[in-house]
DNA sequence: TTATATGCAAAAGCTTTGCATGGGT
DNA sequence: ACCCATGCAAAGCTTTTGCATATAA
């Protein structure tokens, strides 16, 4: 599912910050080349500020905010976290994914499922809401048996 | 769906803890009250400290570790929160629910779906995995059509 | 040249931990 | 009498804010 939109979605964020008239800087054209090439799946903002201290740029602050404007311009979601940190991964327009996270190792790993879209869109309609985004998180342990990741997407 | 299910809770939690080897106190006593009374759906640590104070009774320090305790015994879900906060719900024996969050008052309201748990279940199957946990979050805005709160649990 | 982006350091929350004390059993 | 539960205060973390400086446009 990904590859291609990586560089989509790297066009499509440096056009919407220009036209929302956005400067370019060096942190946050750091914080936005490292979305695109591992944000597909969460990342936590402790992580990217720590992958772009390795590479001399960016501060705590400057990652903080940059990725307050991503998820303003709708560029990023922002994934909730057990543990009072935030993580971020950039909106995909290609597609939407869960997230199967194992309790023994802490990874995560992204899914999707067109029935479970289905349903929630139905569940939705049933509550009489709009729906603007939604988010699913599976707990639990990969089985023993299975022998590759269990991120095997359809 | 609730009324019943909270003095049973109580009960339950009664008995775990001092099955567990806990001894009662004050503090926890008065956490265990007041989830089993208002916490079917999400509450935040924050609150429980607050409203604690007001009855003169617990510590911010105390109120943490009770929780904690809680949720070691299975008795109550930590719930993700967007901000850093811990948020915390009875798990309630008799039914599961998900959240739908109002995005413009912040209002949190839950709801169960049979269909939605059954998907669930298929899909960790499909995947290959154990499931211990799931959440499902919605956001959106409830209709201004909709006499009623979204909350209509069928 | 002017407003934005950045970085440092300090502040602000929420949560956890250390330690002495009070209260179950 | 034990020793767990509690509360206060201090420490720890992540995230946010203030302010001076560097830099796009």
């Amino acid at each position: 599912m990904s590859g291609v939109s990586a560089e989509r979605w790297l066009a499509l964020a440096d056009r919407r910050l220009r036209e929302a008239g956005y400067r370019s800087g060096s942190a946050r054209s750091a914080v936005i080349e490292l979305m695109a090439r591992e944000g597909h799946c969460v990342l936590s903002a402790q992580d990217i500020v720590g992958r772009l201290r390795q590479a001399g740029v960016g501060s705590a602050a400057t990652v903080y905010r940059a990725l307050e404007t991503l998820h303003e311009l709708g560029l990023v979601h922002r994934v909730d976290g057990r543990d009072g940190v935030a993580r971020y991964e950039i909106a995909d327009p290609d597609g939407h994914h869960h997230h199967f996270v194992d309790e023994r190792t802490g990874e995560v790993w992204p899914f999707e499922d067109e029935e479970l879209e289905r349903v929630i869109g139905s569940v939705a309609e049933r509550l009489g809401v709009r729906l603007l985004a939604h988010d699913v998180t599976l707990r639990g342990t990969a089985r023993e048996d299975t022998p590759g990741a269990p991120g095997a997407t359809t």
